[in-house]
DNA sequence: CAGCTAACCTAACGATCGTTCATTTTCCGC
DNA sequence: GCGGAAAATGAACGATCGTTAGGTTAGCTG
């Protein structure tokens, strides 16, 4: 107990530190953003934040790390809820959504601020961002085999939803119209017209939408 | 003839400096790129970058304004080219999509470095911007009140198609399987697939797909 | 060639950057 | 309440930041 309370003492200092970076890297940008600023905003002195980073490029890598992490996790909990590629569509679509409604400073950091990673930091988020897309890639392509989904293009239709979706962190205001729930309903619907398999009007692409070899 | 090479020199020096500052603010981020860096990429010392520019900020909304007004334009020459909301929509998506790749390095910036500005520099880009999504949305009501489009909520579908389309500045790479010109086709065959009018399949939002009142 | 100006230069300003080091404070188990 | 680790501190390091002042060069006009 003691230990624990220790412990989350400790984190709670590194995670107060994770918490300002977000903020302050999302207004001003990592190289904006001083860690003097940084310090101030968790209220240490500067020299303070190293005794819990190494440096200030390591704060912008554990940010990435996180985000990627419960990005992965949060996927494969959100499909595994789902049986027909169209459930676990709409599924996955509402989770990226609400997930880049829920963390949008950190989506907004994750998406410009790669280039503020050193190499190695970056291929391996890189790496983890090719996860995330390559899983729901294999979605869509599951979808068309099975015969739910008619999609001209795999690759571009899912890069194309994925932006699509992630945008949500650019524009969305709690106070707006909608709240996060029927935006991602609504996002939910957007994509599965994109991607179903509809009676008429396909202007390219001959050979889509295969008959199921399953049930 | 010699005011004209004239002001065709002077306007080099100031589209040289613009050019070097677009590729280190997109490498480096507006912070992170020096007037030191962008006057080594431009062969002068920094000191003769202020006799171009006043300042730093001034040659980041410089870059701005540039970008901004070429959609504009751009997006008004797209659009006179069709008759039917259907044939503007896809002039109108194959423009932004090709205007995104062939100035990709402008479009991240204008993207990620909006809060870089100064206040006053912010507000007039971003009217700018609202003016572009304007258009966008009253193509898309026109559209609908025409019955050439069934759209449950034209607000959220036009931002989440601009965000689509302009994500194509984040991925694309010249080298890739598909040329610019391709990438735009699949692009306005996706947007209309997400707008135009079908037959089946709407699984919420009642009331959509008014028929026409004009022919 | 003299005169003028646009263009660029050298040199330096004060401020701030990320980081380090030695020291002090805080806090917990005994 | 004492020893020792954990956490935070003040002060400073060299480097680099955006910007300015004032002088020099290049090129055109008359």
């Amino acid at each position: 107990m003691a230990k624990a309370a220790k412990e989350s003492k400790r984190s709670n200092a590194s995670d107060r530190i994770l918490h300002a970076a977000i903020v302050l890297f999302k207004a001003r940008g990592y190289h904006g953003a001083s860690v003097r600023e940084l310090a101030q905003a968790v209220r240490i002195e500067p020299a303070s934040l190293y005794y819990h980073f190494p440096s200030k490029q390591a704060i912008l890598s554990a940010l990435f790390e996180r985000i990627m992490d419960a990005l992965l996790d949060g996927l494969d909990g959100a499909m595994a809820s789902g049986t027909t590629p169209e459930e676990q569509l709409r599924s996955a679509v509402r989770f990226h959504v609400l997930f880049h409604i829920a963390r949008q400073d950190e989506a907004f950091i994750s998406h410009s601020e790669l280039r503020s990673l050193s190499a190695p930091n970056r291929r391996r988020i890189i790496a983890k961002r090719d996860r995330y897309e390559q899983t729901i890639r294999t979605l869509l392509t599951t979808g068309v085999r099975a015969g739910s989904f008619a999609i001209a293009d795999v690759r571009l239709t899912s890069t194309a939803i994925l932006v699509m979706c992630s945008g949500v962190s650019d524009w969305f205001v709690g106070r707006g119209r909608l709240n996060a729930d029927g935006v991602a309903d609504r996002y939910a619907d957007l994509v599965v017209r994109l991607v179903a398999r509809t009676a008429n009007k396909q202007s390219r692409s001959p050979g889509v939408g295969k008959p199921s070899r399953q049930s």
